[in-house]
DNA sequence: TCAATAATTTACCCGTCAGCATATTGCTTG
DNA sequence: CAAGCAATATGCTGACGGGTAAATTATTGA
């Protein structure tokens, strides 16, 4: 049962909650850190200081500067699957769907965790983070393909082909996760909006 | 007057030549190790022994790694202004000249100097190299409004924001340096027609 | 109250790499 | 042929960052 008052003493599942909410914040601010300076100019040092512990507390909650990247990118990517789920799952056409992924897709990038699976490169990760990283984009890719084609059969996308289709729409989303800042004055859900416009409708006037 | 044969001792222009031919391969040497393995991941000795050279030899050639690596992406960002200067001198519409430069930019994009001034982040340069790196990019981003502004100008270009639509262009067209591979099979050509042509003409069918 | 365990720090090791100071070779020119 | 300069190599160093072991402090549970 819960305490009457708040006490000065913790709970074992209080503690285990602590425990979870500052792991939390050190991937948060590592992620930061890594976006804004880049991996390698960003050191652990830099990522403690910036919440005031120091070096061995991260290695404590997340690991080495290795695990701490992919978990980073982990994160991002099951964003982005999540996403694609949702969409797959959406009534309307393929094109509809498609769409609606898109613009999800969009917002992921111009966020921590997405910002930081497009900025990093895989050479980053050692051989084997490197290999899953690369296994869990292709899921990503995949999953684009698979809603190019559900248009593509039910008429709503032109017969183009997919795997080009599919890294020219994920190069220009991807695109903000350099250009785009969160302190700027375009919210993330218009620029997405509009890339998307732009992507689907193509240049020509109507 | 040249002389009647070959001969083992080079004239000074031979000389002046010569080191320039080197200095070429340096260039050409480093650009492929910073974009195979990344500018961090390749050490000024890697790109050295892959020449059966020595380090010092690299700064006696270009300086230091900065200068090494600004030369690389001047070199890509010219032959971009180049492209764009060539495209505004072309006949036809607004947007037969923006395609033309769009496959000319894609094209140059999966060539090493071009590759190398995408994955260039801006934090691996110095304060000042970087600063430069920023101006010529953006020198490429304003050709490229200028273009769509002529197209929306003479009607061939539907009025759209210029600034994103621009990003969203070259954000697609960028996307190969991180996955297209010389070796492939696809051919950089076919790539950038492909990829022109679903950029301007949108998804729907026809 | 005391032992056990978790959280966090201090101090250190080790490898790597940019950059340089100094040699050495060999061509070129007066 | 001598003097000098261009090209290239060897070897050093100083800084920095990742990673760890050991010491310290707080917290719990018996």
């Amino acid at each position: 049962m819960a305490p009457m008052q708040t006490s000065p003493f913790r709970t074992s599942d209080q503690r285990k909650a602590d425990r979870e909410e500052k792991r939390e914040a050190v991937l948060r601010a590592a992620v930061r850190l890594f976006n804004e300076r880049g991996f390698h100019a960003a050191s652990l040092e830099d990522v403690a200081a910036s919440l005031g512990i120091s070096k061995p507390t991260i290695y404590h909650y997340l690991g080495n500067k290795d695990q701490v990247l992919f978990e980073c990118v982990t994160r991002g990517v099951d964003q982005l699957r999540d996403a694609a789920d949702a969409a797959k799952a959406l009534p309307g056409t393929g094109l509809d769907r498609l769409r609606s992924f898109l613009r999800c897709y969009s917002e992921i990038i111009m966020d921590d965790f997405g910002r930081c699976v497009i900025r990093t490169a895989d050479e980053a990760l050692t051989h084997e983070s490197s290999a899953r990283f690369r296994a869990l984009k292709r899921e990503i890719d995949d999953a684009m393909r698979e809603l190019l084609e559900a248009g593509i059969a039910d008429g709503s996308i032109a017969p183009l082909d997919v795997r080009l289709t599919s890294f020219t729409l994920a190069g220009a989303l991807n695109w903000p996760a350099r250009w785009h800042r969160a302190d700027g004055k375009s919210r993330p859900e218009d620029v997405a909006a509009k890339m998307v416009d732009i992507l689907t409708g193509g240049l020509a006037p109507r």
